[in-house]
DNA sequence: ACCAACTCGTCAGGGCCTCTGACTAATGTC
DNA sequence: GACATTAGTCAGAGGCCCTGACGAGTTGGT
């Protein structure tokens, strides 16, 4: 209470800590408004629900794409099969393989979690404007793409 | 909805996906960096040094910042305090309060990672020019603004 | 000056999430 | 058919965060 002095490192008005305050926000907006309706859901399954296609996915692409193990992916979708999200089967044309899809409820989670994503940017361009949202997102696609030529000039 | 993409949630193109590929990239980039010359500093402890003041801090006060409780702050800062990057003291008004300090090879660490900072952030703004970046900055405020403002109408 | 209420930080214990290493079973290659 | 590769599992560990309970110190009312 009585050393209010200022922290160090947000002062450094860094871009990363301009990014993060709005992600964490929204990121806690989110998952507040879903975890009522799905309390079996924790923030580690998102990368789940982000990556499975709809016809299905391996474990092994789903854990790449994931950029985690295998044996962690394989953790994250026994929870959400034990609690009805997913089911998995053998890959019919691959015996080693399982194939891993949404059931019914996993679908209504997603459709869920979309609609409440659309209706928090709708809160944002109620407050911002459509024009500078639009502005807004078309710099976050050319930053990743800025910061994914510097590391490969950096990497080459 | 029946489509052959590779991913469901991602193709919903929701801001929260946009923000979090390039603050992921930032990420990496920025602790890949530095993890050869500090490899006893990992992620979580990056709240310690955000929010830690100039004269020092309490514990109680870190905590509030980082939002987490006392006994998760004291977890980090025993690990940085036993690699060299802080030290505690009692703190001279509060016989109950510890006061925690940056060390000199804590400044170090701080210094460096802002000047990384920096320097990607020049690499961005090379690819993008300044005042696109100046553009972002000031929209990821504003987005911040605006989330806290809805949330709080929410909330009221 | 006292005592109750509060606050600071710790100890003990547990849960979640991710990792590494070793393994089996199935597939692909020669 | 022999061998390397790939899909996924089992066992074990560590990191990081939590809750609950606690002793020590401070604060405010009387």
């Amino acid at each position: 209470m009585e050393t209010d002095s200022p922290s160090i490192t947000e002062l450094a008005d860094t871009l990363g800590a301009r990014l993060r305050a709005p992600y964490r926000r929204l990121q806690r907006r989110l998952y507040g408004s879903l975890e009522l309706r799905f309390p079996d859901i924790r923030r580690a399954h998102s990368v789940v629900f982000r990556h499975i296609g709809p016809d299905g996915s391996r474990l092994t692409d789903l854990a790449a794409q994931a950029e985690m193990t295998k044996q962690s992916m394989a953790y994250l979708i026994g929870h959400l099969e034990a609690h009805g999200y997913l089911h998995q089967t053998n890959h019919p044309e691959d015996g080693r393989a399982t194939l891993v899809k949404l059931t019914a409820k996993g679908r209504r989670f997603v459709e869920t979690a979309a609609a409440a994503s659309r209706e928090l940017e709708a809160e944002v361009a109620a407050e911002l404007g459509k024009a500078r949202v639009a502005q807004l997102r078309e710099l976050l696609v050319a930053l990743d793409q800025a910061l994914a030529k510097s590391a490969e000039d950096a990497a080459g």
